[in-house]
RNA sequence: GCGGAUGUGGCGAAAUUGGCAGACGCGUUGGUCUUAGGAGCCAAUACGCAAGUGUGCAGGUUCAAGUCCUGUCAUCCGCACCA
């Protein structure tokens, strides 16, 4: 009999389908797990062979905790909006909610020829109101709670894409999605306030299993760290310039400060400002620069001097310059600095530009070459009351010292800003707000939620860069739900992020019309399990959805602080030239072909074969001929099945190992090797030319969460009880996984000299009285006297003479 | 600059507590079957004719180092004037 993926995967994908072997179910008794991968967003190309590889490792994960016993939740679902839809919409006249559609239906027929186990009766979708209106529900109570605040700032704005963007999607000076330049547009926008949740975000990840390389990412993103704020006063008004710094200890090396060009006081203090004209031009200047020009091209330092306004050191009364310089950004601290050109880098590049002093207040460095960062070993120099300290017990003593003097505070700061929630787009929940002109802004009420999408019919946003939304005047026109007068909606929608955040909730309860999933359910489930993404969005992403999960904790919604128990990431899959897969470098290899080719069951097996699940690796047409390879030897070993019922004499030692490799392997992302384990295990009942039955079912549970279709079928033409997949994953004897006779390595001051076979219970006495009996061993050692013999167990004899 | 990771055959990669480096697969070579073989099966395959040498490089610890320690180089990813 031949080996036919085609006929036997639709077979099997079209009877699960009927079972609904995979439906997780709400027996809240069973033992359960929430097994989860990242949902995709469907785009017009549909799926490259890198989906793949994340989903079909928690498939194997949840097929096989289906065989052991547990209720396993392994849903799936679209994050849908978005723009890239919407472009393709724009382009192509046709309505988004069509285009997301189509690319769904697609998406979701290449996901069913792959055989994943996926739920699809919890499918949910983003852009469905049944599913947006509990986005929507979120954001008012985040709303609710003082947490969503509209706040004019200077945004990064795509000139190509005319929205706004989060600082997130700005890479490298340029637009995440289309590489467009990015420049400065003052616009109002929603913001949430992320930044209250710092910390829990920092402390939470103390009580989770995330790859390290994620936690240290997140805490990076976050960027926590610990000073004061301190006042100076100014001369000819009575407002102080707060500035914040990490080091208080060099208070006393202040020699000038620097303020940012969007500073406040400069519009503030204008009458006082002699050189107002030189500082407007400076500002005119920086603000033409994208931020990336600010930070990467602008290595020089530049700024100019504010004339008719000095600062006082508030520790030795000192009249210092106040100098403007886009090296100071607004959007940290508080937009001011107290320069210490002695001890930081950047104020000493700007001291020597400008011919600014340099005073020396830790002792350690040479001032005459650059300045004096070190923290760990400098003593405090020139600094009056710190005089002699080490820095360390400086900081503690000067931060007492400002709190009494009430000049200053203990301060932390974040380099996490809060969330730009505000896009100026279409394909996006709308935000469900009404600006009344008596009561402000006002929530939507929640029974009439959802707020809807109204259909329009060009969705380009307005030249201004406002949202389609807001040339809508019959939507954007309505009375406010407190006071009932004429009131406006909010026309910008929330970004792609948003439904996203909380959509593994929803999988819980995906129909429930009372609440986004009910408490019972929630309590059952959560946390996931084992959630499975990529590297790229645990700053962005991962923060987002560990936020909105706190705050609903914090309200009573959940029951857990933290949604997700465990977080791994995979690696990338690169073209056949170790390039990144795209469409530009002609490298993109589509599943549909492979399975086309070679089966499903084969690219499921190559996905997991081809190399260190969490590092990236190029695909190759040769190693997926060799999975094929496999599955054919696999399929072939029927023809030489016995009627035994046992595990052979020979090949029981083989057998425990292999469930054991196996089923360690799948909980450590180590598939790779599982799969080798296989093809070993095969290579030796091709050897050996037959196989048992019940060495044949094993080996086809252990194979069947790589590929199930296959093992599936074999198991029936073998005539095995029932469905593979409702059977049980094998069991090993630990004791059984050791050989009797074990060959164990002679060496010679460390070289290896002969290998000879002991029992492998041997003790290392009786294996060390070897070396003066056994011939091998003495031929090895030329009749010398040994100094000293080491015998390990099961490994080997080390003599040295 | 800061943070994280990675360096092992021709290629993708394996290697409990330090204990036979290169499992498994690809590729290559040879054999076999065949009208044929880009199919199957069998065998060989780190380098070197050999003694021997080999896990980015240089040291160190140890009976023994891919694994531990010190230094160094290279590559990749994330962040980056964050006070």
């Amino acid at each position: 009999m031949e080996y036919n993926p085609k006929e036997i995967e639709s077979k099997w994908q079209k009877k699960w389908d009927e079972l609904k072997c995979f439906q997780a179910k709400d027996n809240l008794s069973l033992p359960k797990y929430y097994a989860l991968v990242e949902f995709p967003y469907p785009s017009g190309e549909g799926l490259h062979v890198g989906h793949p590889r994340p989903y079909t490792a928690l498939d194997i994960v949840s097929r096989k905790r289906r065989l052991q016993g547990y209720n396993v939740l392994f849903p799936m679902g679209w994050d849908a909006f978005g723009l890239p839809t919407e472009n393709y919409a724009m382009k192509n006249k046709m309505h988004p909610a069509e285009v997301t559609k189509r690319n769904i239906a697609r998406f979701k027929s290449q996901l069913k020829s792959i055989g994943y186990s996926f739920d699809w009766d919890r499918e949910v979708n983003t852009t469905d109101p049944k599913y947006y209106r509990w986005t929507q529900w979120i954001f008012l109570q985040l709303f609710k709670h003082g947490l969503a605040y509209k706040k004019n700032m200077s945004i990064n704005y795509c000139t190509s894409c005319k929205v706004g963007l989060a600082n997130e999607e700005v890479v490298d000076g340029r637009c995440e999605r289309c590489g467009a330049e990015v420049v400065k547009k003052m616009k109002n926008q929603w913001m949430l306030k992320i930044t209250e949740y710092a910390d829990k975000l920092i402390d939470g990840l103390s009580d989770v299993d995330y790859l390290e390389s994620i936690k240290a990412q997140q805490i990076n993103w976050i960027g926590k760290s610990t000073g004061a704020e301190v006042d100076f006063s100014l001369t000819g008004t009575d407002e102080p310039l707060t500035v914040y710094t990490t080091r208080p200890d060099t208070l006393y090396g202040v020699t000038y400060m620097v303020i940012s060009p969007e500073h406040p006081y400069i519009d503030k203090y204008k009458s006082l400002i002699m050189n107002l004209e030189q500082i407007r031009e400076y500002q005119l200047e920086s603000s033409k620069k994208s931020d990336f020009e600010r930070a990467e091209i602008a290595k020089e330092k530049t700024g100019v001097e504010i004339k008719g306004i000095k600062a006082i050191n508030p520790v030795n009364d000192k009249q210092i310059p106040i100098w403007v310089s886009d090296y100071v950004l607004m959007s940290y601290g508080t937009g001011a600095i107290m320069a210490v050109p002695g001890h930081d880098q950047r104020d000493y590049e700007f001291a020597k530009k400008f011919n600014l002093p340099i005073v020396e207040v830790v002792a350690g460095g040479d001032l005459s070459k650059e300045a004096f960062t070190d923290i760990e070993t400098g003593i405090m120099v020139n600094s009056g009351i710190i005089d002699g300290m080490e820095v360390k017990d400086a900081k503690i003593k000067i931060t007492e010292y400002i709190e009494s003097k009430k000049i200053g505070k203990a301060k932390d700061n974040y380099k996490l800003r809060d969330w730009v929630f505000s896009r100026q787009r279409y394909w996006g929940e709308p935000i469900p707000l009404i600006y009344c002109e008596t009561c402000g802004w006002v929530p939507l009420n929640e029974s009439e939620l959802p707020l809807l999408l109204p259909d329009l019919k060009t969705y380009e946003p307005a030249e201004d860069g406002e949202s389609p939304l807001s040339k809508m005047t019959d939507w954007v026109n309505t009375t406010c739900p407190k006071c009932h007068k004429p009131a406006k909606r909010e026309t910008d929608t929330m970004p792609n992020w948003a439904g996203s955040s909380w959509y593994f909730l929803r999988y819980i309860d995906p129909n429930n019309d009372e609440a986004f999933a009910s408490k019972d359910k929630i309590a059952y489930w959560m946390p996931v399990d084992w959630y499975n993404g990529g590297m790229e969005h645990v700053t962005l992403h991962l923060l987002y959805s560990r936020f909105w999960h706190k705050f609903l904790y914090d309200i009573g919604y959940v029951n857990t602080p933290e949604p997700y128990s465990k977080r791994t990431a995979h690696g990338m899959i690169l073209g056949e030239n170790n390039e990144k897969m795209s469409k530009s470098r002609g490298n993109v290899v589509n599943p549909d072909k492979v399975i086309d080719n070679y089966g499903a069951d084969t690219l499921r097996m190559y996905e997991m074969f081809i190399g260190d699940f969490e590092k990236s690796a190029p695909w190759s047409e040769s190693g997926v001929k060799g999975c094929r390879r496999f599955l054919d030897r696999a399929f072939k070993m029927m023809d030489f099945m016995t009627e035994e019922d046992y595990y052979s004499k020979d090949m029981e030692t083989l057998m425990h190992r292999t469930i054991k490799k196996v089923t360690n392997d799948f909980e450590t992302l180590k598939f790779n090797t599982a799969i080798a384990q296989l093809m070993a295990f095969t290579n030796a009942v091709y050897q050996k030319g037959s196989i048992t039955r019940k060495e044949m079912r094993d080996f086809l549970i252990l194979l069947n969460p790589v590929s199930p279709h296959v093992t599936e079928e074999m198991w029936t033409l073998c005539g095995f009880d029932g469905y593979l997949h409702s059977y049980k994953w094998p069991e090993y004897d630990e004791t059984k996984t050791i050989e009797d006779e074990v060959e164990i390595v002679i060496q010679v001051n460390g070289k290896i000299k002969t290998k000879i076979m002991i029992s492998s219970d041997m003790s290392k006495e009786d294996m060390e009285a070897l070396v003066y009996k056994d011939e091998a061993i003495l031929k090895a050692i030329e009749g010398k006297q040994p100094k000293k013999v080491i015998a390990v167990p099961k490994r080997l004899i080390n003599i040295v003479i």
